[in-house]
DNA sequence: TCAATTCCTATTGACGCAGTAGGATTAATA
DNA sequence: TATTAATCCTACTGCGTCAATAGGAATTGA
């Protein structure tokens, strides 16, 4: 029941390049901030470049960045890109193929209601209520 | 992100008895009704049987039964038990060990947001909740 | 031309899941 | 008492996935 490294990852890597906005940010930045393997980062963050989500500049210099403002990434939107579907069974995600226990499967509702809050959450927070988060984490470090 | 078949075995086991109360029934009844491997089933109905949850009687004619009534059963209660902590990440488990990256670390908070909010499903739904819903898909069945 | 970066694909070690297997123990019944 | 039918116990195993590592190709700024 818990999310892989590929989704925690990823998300990391979409936060840091969130606060770094406007910026064309390298990799192995991120991997020294974030203390994560570049060579892993590269595979993720492929995901995300073929998503759409960040655009990337080859070469020299080059480095990722948002396409996007933060508000307009939805947690929800980068975990089920990098992770697939977050169903806690099967036969709930999108192209599930159909049980044959169905009608009978009394225990699906459960997981339905799992899904659902599940679902609930993660598309109702985005990237910049995050940040918010951890601008608030930050001046809380700073008071003590 | 998904509950294991142990998980998943566990609550279909607990509802099969749940559907016999007063009756010892037998591993093997539950095996067929429920289209899933005896001897897979004899681990995990050991676990139930280890917590409480269910009463064996041994040798011929022997089996299994609710200790409690299925109103006193939580999905919650059986998923724990079989699954271990249902956190999407270690370090929100009951017994983790303290991440250092905690006081910056922001994304922990939607992962707390989820598991809180699949708690509130498992720990408010019953096997009782799951036969009602049962009684219901059958009746619609033969309404059909 | 060189250095720094992204891009692409293959490989791998470790681990856990989902069983299978085989027998020991217990108890009702014939 | 012998047999049969059930639970109990422990070991093992095939398979797939996760979480990287590895090595180089392509691209671009200085």
């Amino acid at each position: 029941m818990t999310i892989s490294t590929k989704g925690r990852y990823a998300l990391r890597i979409m936060m840091d390049l969130a606060s770094h906005l406007g910026e064309t940010v390298k990799l192995k930045d991120v991997a020294a901030r974030q203390e994560l393997s570049e060579k892993y980062m590269e595979q993720i963050i492929a995901v995300l470049n073929k998503a759409g989500y960040v655009r990337s500049t080859r070469g020299a210099q080059g480095g990722y960045q948002l396409v996007k403002a933060p508000k307009d990434y939805s947690v929800g939107m980068i975990l089920r890109l990098t992770e697939g579907s977050l169903a806690p069974v099967e036969c709930l995600a999108d192209n599930a193929l159909p049980c044959e226990r169905t009608g009978k499967c009394a225990t699906v509702e459960i997981y339905r209601r799992i899904y659902d809050a599940v679902n609930g959450v993660i598309d109702h927070t985005s990237l910049q209520d995050l940040l918010d988060i951890e601008a608030k984490k930050v001046a809380n470090d700073y008071s003590i």
